[in-house]
RNA sequence: GGGCACAUAGCUCAGUUGGUUAGAGCGCUACGCUCACAUCGUAGAGGUCGCCCGUUCGAAUCGGGCUGUGCCCACCA
């Protein structure tokens, strides 16, 4: 067989993934002699297409799934996606722009018949993208958060958490797009630094009977236009300058309305005048004062941000305009006092850029309060827990100080609220009636009726659902819940979850308060939680940014196994990821020796006539064989260990140095020279385990190189590596004599290349070595003499019994070099640093030991450690000090 | 403002219950195309473990303080 050079993974591995398809190997049924193991995965936006944020979340997640595959759990990763309300609500929105539409113009039914459509063609991307990266997810369970049953398990959500009192409606203070004439969630409008300026305006006292003697107040705004909705004015109680105020009545300049005079902690005393003007219907503080000291609430605005009425003589300015005029009419009547500049951070519209208007709507929450107990339990009992531990804290803070939670978005794309009015019960409400429940049907279908009045005139809520409220029901939603299907009962509660902290709130602390309120169970064990990925500097990595590094170009030029295993050499658990086009140069590296040496052996197995049947080790291991299984074992326990903990660098790491450093560099270089049937097993057998250890990481090249040894040996082996066993350790008698007489053989290797560059002798330049070595390592030596010169190119390796000088000297060897010329101020210079550095260390040895505190409180083992150690060194710098003698 | 972390080689990070001359990978330097691999090999340079105090015979490791950085939450009238 001919094998390339290079490793070419773009050849090979569509027809693996394929391949894999093809066998089935992905799915998972409940095994009642299995363990289960499950991953739910954060199902991608069906907008998004993979970025290097997906790339990582998911390897990890394909990693465990792998592992656990291969350790004989039935292991599934369950897919799908998520609607995404208004990401995709945008996508389509912005098509129809280019065709000059506006939503309204094609009305509801319609525009949603054309988000359907989209989803249908365009919603499975990203999905066809994590099929690249090798995810091994079961397809056929795939799942979409606006399936047809899943919306029945939201509606079912919802109308439970109404009867029960957890959901309920009322006003509140909203994000505001005057121009998309939309709310907006606080992701979406993010907070942006602007400039703006801090008015100081003058507002008249009322005379009263009190002592009272000062004309004004001075209140400080950034949005003087709001004024005209004032309906109190408030301070802090600590501050004393206004003590004398409360229960003073100051009159709203422009509008005349008598305003009251609050006291409350909230407001900053620092801030302004420490005088704050309150205006309950359009900021979100002033909207919780108001609640709390039963304020009246007056909305001066319309939709677009024009004043309404309620502004007298501003009605229908723009907000702006407004401004401007009514601090024109402030000064003309003396009140207005100063201005300054002054930095203002304020919601922007993600979408059009436009200043967040805080608007005051009827929205539907949810009670978070009742849910958070038994969640903020689980986590501090740890029958959840999170990997890196600290989240633990930041969760349980968080859950301790939440906040009810808004669920209704005026959106069209989404599970809409399955909430009834009666318009006739409703007639009979007032406006401003809150958390009234009258006239108002909760109901999973639409109701024949009104179940009160009996009236036929319903109409259904235009609200949608945040995207939320279908996702923290993901975990037993996919499994069809509240229906008990097989697979609720056998892969619920799930073995762990995969997830960025960003969205530790949003998300996994909502999982865990749905799963606990409607399944009684805990939704997963584990929570591991990764970094973000960044760029060099540290910028997260996004669009706008123009900083991304794509995936799939990756992937293209280097490989999806070079890619994952990147990430995963480089992502230590929970830190940040920083990125550059090179880093997955470590991965490109190691594939290709992976590649390189699976070459080597199988072409040399080909070359030299070999047939292998069998991996039959165990009966004649020599010394180097029972080193490399030594390693090997350490290897799989090691990493066994850690892709256990979810510490899957520790484990890439611990695979990286086994093969590279232990494998390639020593025992394949050995074989050389004796490739004979047994060292062909051996190799073959330790490349196999190896290649089981990495497949959970880099599934494409082991799987590959599986197929190349399964056709090129009569050995009986999986269909796939996929389906093979996690390696165990190979059974292993060996004496720590053995492994000792290995490393220093090793030792002396190195010690020549050494000795070569500290003489200036180049390493191809033969010289000859008489050795000395200890009786229980000279059986060693003559059976190894060939590899021992050869690695550190000889011409001959003597074995004498005395020598006329010694150039090194361990415990079972010593040697001497046949020198011509050498660069002799070169290796002076390195031996003085080499001799003063030892002398340095000696140096603190001895102080430790010369300590009779320390001889009196160390622990007698660690005392004799230093003796020995003392001696070890003083024989070393001796032997350094006499061949400065001899070459100085 | 509240909370959570982090601070070790130029960069990214290891460093297990306190006992090393503080490690790895990348990068860098020198030499080398040694018959799997130059996407390679061999060797090397590079750190007073952020600062200060304390506990201890002994601190990168434990405690306190300081400085700096990052993240999350709230607020920005």
């Amino acid at each position: 067989m001919n094998l390339d050079k290079k490793y070419n993974p773009k050849q090979v591995e569509e027809n693996i993934y394929n391949f894999w398809i093809k066998e089935d190997y992905f799915s998972s049924h409940p095994t009642p002699n299995k363990k289960s193991f499950c991953i739910v995965i954060p199902p991608p936006n069906i907008t998004g297409i993979l970025h290097m944020g997906h790339a990582l979340n998911n390897t990890i997640q394909d990693v465990l799934v792998r592992f656990k595959r291969m350790q004989g759990y039935a292991s599934l990763w369950m897919p799908g996606t998520d609607h995404a309300g208004i990401a995709t609500q945008n996508v389509v929105e912005r098509s129809l722009s280019n065709r000059g539409l506006r939503k309204e113009d094609i009305g509801r039914e319609e525009f949603l018949k054309l988000l359907w459509e989209w989803t249908h063609k365009y919603g499975s991307t990203i999905i066809e993208q994590l099929k690249k990266l090798g995810a091994s997810c079961d397809w056929k369970r795939a799942r979409f958060t606006m399936d047809e049953e899943y919306s029945e398990v939201v509606k079912e959500v919802f109308v439970r958490l109404y009867e029960k009192g957890l959901i309920y409606r009322g006003k509140y203070i909203i994000n505001w797009c005057p121009r998309c004439k939309t709310a907006l969630s606080d992701e979406e409008a993010p907070y942006k630094e602007i400039d703006g300026r801090l008015y100081y305006i003058k507002y008249p006292v009322k005379k009263s009977p009190s002592k009272i003697t000062q004309e004004y107040v001075v209140v400080a705004t950034t949005r003087p236009e709001t004024m005209l909705g004032d309906t109190a004015l408030a301070f802090n109680p600590k501050d004393t300058r206004y003590k004398w105020r409360k229960d003073a009545k100051v009159i709203l300049p422009i509008i005349g309305r008598e305003l009251r005079v609050i006291e409350d902690e909230a407001v900053d005393p620092d801030f302004g005048t420490g005088l704050v003007k309150v205006t309950p219907a359009h900021d979100p503080l002033d909207f919780t004062l108001a609640k709390k000291y039963n304020l009246e609430f007056v909305n001066i605005m319309n939709e677009d941000a024009t004043l309404n009425e309620n502004a007298k003589e501003f009605s229908g300015m723009d907000r702006f305009k407004a401004r401007k005029n009514i601090l024109q009419t402030l000064k003309d009547e003396g009140l207005f006092d100063k201005e300054e500049p002054h930095k203002i951070s304020a919601g922007h519209c993600y979408r059009c850029g436009t200043l967040i208007e805080p608007r005051l709507s009827t929205q539907w929450f949810v009670r978070m309060k009742p849910l958070a107990e038994p969640a903020i339990k689980v986590v501090e009992e740890d029958k959840i827990k999170f990997y890196p531990s600290r989240w633990k804290k930041v969760y349980l803070n968080w859950m301790y100080n939440i906040q009810d939670w808004c669920i209704s978005r005026q959106i069209w794309w989404g599970h809409r609220l399955p909430v009834y009015y009666c318009k006739r019960c409703q007639n009979n409400l007032s406006e401003d009636t809150l958390s009234d429940t009258q006239g108002i049907i909760v109901s999973k279908t639409r109701p024949p009726e009104c179940p009160v009045c009996g009236s036929k005139d319903l109409v259904q809520d235009e609200d949608v659902l945040d995207t939320w409220f279908s996702s923290w029901l993901w975990p037993f939603a996919v499994f069809y819940w509240p229906k008990q299907t097989p697979e609720l009962d056998y892969f619920y509660p799930t073995s762990c979850l995969v997830t960025a902290s960003e969205i530790l709130f949003f998300w996994v602390a909502r999982m865990i308060m749905a799963s606990l309120e409607f399944t009684e169970e805990i939704p997963f064990k584990d929570v591991i939680i990764h970094g973000t990925v960044r760029d060099e500097k540290g910028f997260k990595m996004s669009k706008s940014l123009g900083n991304i590094i794509d995936p799939l170009e990756i992937i293209e030029k280097f490989g999806a196994d070079s890619l994952r295993f990147s990430l995963m050499m480089l992502a230590s658990t929970g830190a940040d990821v920083y990125l550059s086009d090179e880093k997955f140069l470590v991965g490109r590296n190691f594939s290709n020796k992976i590649w390189n040496a699976s070459r080597f052996i199988l072409t040399r197995i080909e070359e030299e006539n070999i047939v292998i049947r069998d991996l039959e080790i165990k009966d004649n291991l020599d010394l180097v064989d029972k080193w490399l299984i030594y390693h090997l074992n350490q290897t799989v326990e090691e990493v066994t260990k850690y892709l256990g903990i979810y510490k899957i660098n520790e484990a890439v790491k611990k695979m990286y140095e086994f093969f590279w450093h232990i494998f390639c560099d020593w025992y394949i270089e050995i074989s050389k020279d004796n490739f004979n049937l047994h060292k062909a097993k051996m190799l073959v057998f330790c490349l196999i385990h190896f290649l089981k250890l990495i497949h959970p990481v880099m599934p494409f090249i082991s799987e590959h190189i599986f197929q190349l040894i399964k056709s090129m040996t009569e050995l009986d082996l999986e269909k796939s590596i996929m389906v093979a066993n996690w390696p165990k350790k190979v059974e292993l008698v060996l004496k720590d004599e053995e492994l000792e007489i290995m490393d220093s053989a090793i030792r002396m290797v190195r010690e020549i290349r050494n000795l070569k560059a500290d003489l200036g002798i180049p390493f191809s330049e033969k010289l000859t070595v008489t050795v000395k070595v200890s009786e229980r390592c000279k059986d060693f030596v003559s059976v190894s003499k060939k590899w021992i010169m050869r690695l550190a190119s000889l011409k001959e390796l003597e074995l004498k019994d005395n020598l006329e000088r010694v150039l090194f000297k361990n415990k079972d060897l010593e040697f001497n070099l046949s020198l011509s010329s050498f660069d002799r101020e070169k290796f002076v210079v390195r031996l003085n640093k080499k001799i003063s550095d030892l002398e340095m260390h000696l140096k603190s040895i001895s102080k430790r030991l010369e300590n009779i505190s320390f001889i009196k409180n160390a622990p007698q083992e660690k005392v004799e450690e230093q003796r020995e150690k003392f001696t070890d060194l003083s024989n070393h710098l001796q032997r350094l000090k006499y061949l400065k003698d001899i070459f100085v």
